[in-house]
DNA sequence: TTCACTATTTGACATAGGTCAAAGGATACC
DNA sequence: GGTATCCTTTGACCTATGTCAAATAGTGAA
C-alpha cells in the first residue's frame, strides 16, 4: 500500500494537494529491530509504514516489555501522545521487520493541516478510525477470555503470528508467553 | 462548563464561526435513567454535555450490562461509531443524572467541517483527545490489579463514585461488583 | 410509616491464568 | 560448525478474582 493510494481512498484530495502532501513526506528504510523512539524522548516524526511491521512498547516497573500496538502496512504509526502533544514518549516504537517508511515532522504536518482542509478532515477521519479500532480492544482485553482475545487479534492483524514473536503478541493480548502458547498447542492438536 | 467557552478553549473560532456553530446545537433536557440510543438503532445526534453524567453500556449474552464509558459534564457524548458510520449501534446511552445536553446532527456537523475549516480541527483535535484516553483506560485494564485500576478510575472521573451506581462502576472497570464493594471496604478501614 | 424493590455487602468455594523453574529448539555470531 | 543466546514449550503449584447464594441496607411510592 504506497502513500498517495492511501491518501486517496480516504479523502479526495487534488492532484496538486496530493503533490504537495507527499512532498513533506520522506522516504526511510529501517532494518529490523530498529528502534525509531524511545521512552523518554519527543517522538517527532509521524511514520506512513509501506512495508513491514513495528510495534510500540512501553516496560513495566520490573523490566518486562508490554505491547502497545502493532502497526502493519498501510498505517500510520507514532508515539500519538509525544507526537501531538511534543510531551517526551511513553512507549519505545520500534520495527520488527526490514521496513519502509513515509516520515514527516509535526511542524510540516501542521503546515499541512493549516493549508489544506482537506488535510485535517483526513487527521480528523484517521483518528476516529484509530478510536475505534481501541476501543474494540478494550473491549476484547476486558471481557473476552485468553482464547478469545487470540481470535479476535487475528482478526485484527492476520499476518501476526507469523511475522511477530510470542512474547510481543502475547504482551500486547495482555496474557504471559506461557498462556499463548497453550492456547497455540491447543489449536495445533485440534486440528491435525 | 457551556458549550461556548468549551469550543473557544479549543479552537480560535472567531465569533461570527462561534455563533453559527452554536445556532446549529439544539438544547435538551433529560431526565435521570433516560435512554438516548438504544442498541441497534443509527445513533443520529453527538451531545454536548452541560450537567449531568451519563454512560454507554452493552449487553452481555447473558443480559449482563456492561459500561463502556462515562461522559461527564463538559465533554461530548455519542455512540461514536454509529454515528460516524451511521451504523446501527452497538450500545446503549443514557444519562444517569437530569442532564442538560446540547445536541447536533449528523448533516449538520458534517455541514460544520464543510464550512469551517477550523470545525475540521476542533473534530481532529476532540478525537485525538479521546483516543489518548481509551488508550490509558486499555493499559489499566489490562495490567493493573482491580485495586489499581480502581485508583486510576478515580483520577479520570473524580466525582464518579458518590454519583453512580457501584454496578455501572465495577463493569466499567471489568470487574465485578463484589469485587468492588470489598475493595471498598478496605479503603474505608483503612481510612478511619 | 410501611411495603416492595433495588442496590450493596458478605461468605464460601471454584477456576482461569499467573509465577517459577527447567528443558528443548532455533538462530546467529565467531 | 560449534557455542552462546534467545525464544518457546512444558510442568507444578499459587493467587486474584469470579460465581453463587444469602443477608442487609437504601430508596421511593402510597
Amino acid at each position: 500500500m504506497n502513500l498517495t493510494d492511501f491518501l486517496k481512498n480516504i479523502v479526495p484530495f487534488s492532484p496538486e494537494e496530493l503533490a504537495d502532501i507527499t512532498a513533506h513526506f520522506e522516504r526511510e528504510i529501517v532494518s529490523k529491530n530498529q528502534t525509531l523512539v524511545k521512552e523518554e524522548q519527543v517522538c517527532t516524526k509521524l511514520y506512513f509504514v509501506e512495508k513491514g511491521v513495528g510495534r510500540s512498547y512501553y516496560l513495566k516497573e520490573d523490566g518486562k516489555e508490554v505491547t502497545q500496538w502493532f502497526f502493519m502496512e498501510g498505517k500510520f504509526m507514532s508515539s500519538i501522545e509525544s507526537f501531538f502533544q511534543q510531551t517526551p514518549s511513553l512507549y519505545y516504537l520500534e520495527m520488527l521487520e526490514e521496513s519502509v517508511l513515509y516520515s514527516i515532522t509535526r511542524e510540516n504536518l501542521d503546515l499541512l493541516f493549516a493549508r489544506y482542509h482537506n488535510m485535517e478532515k483526513l487527521g480528523r477521519l484517521l483518528s476516529t478510525e484509530m478510536l475505534t479500532r481501541v476501543v474494540n480492544k478494550l473491549n476484547a482485553v476486558q471481557f473476552q477470555t485468553a482464547r478469545e482475545r487470540y481470535d479476535y487479534m487475528l482478526t485484527e492483524f492476520p499476518s501476526i503470528s507469523s511475522r511477530v514473536s510470542l512474547g510481543s503478541i502475547a504482551s500486547y493480548l495482555g496474557m504471559t508467553q506461557e498462556t499463548l502458547s497453550r492456547i497455540r498447542r491447543a489449536d495445533t492438536s485440534k486440528k491435525s
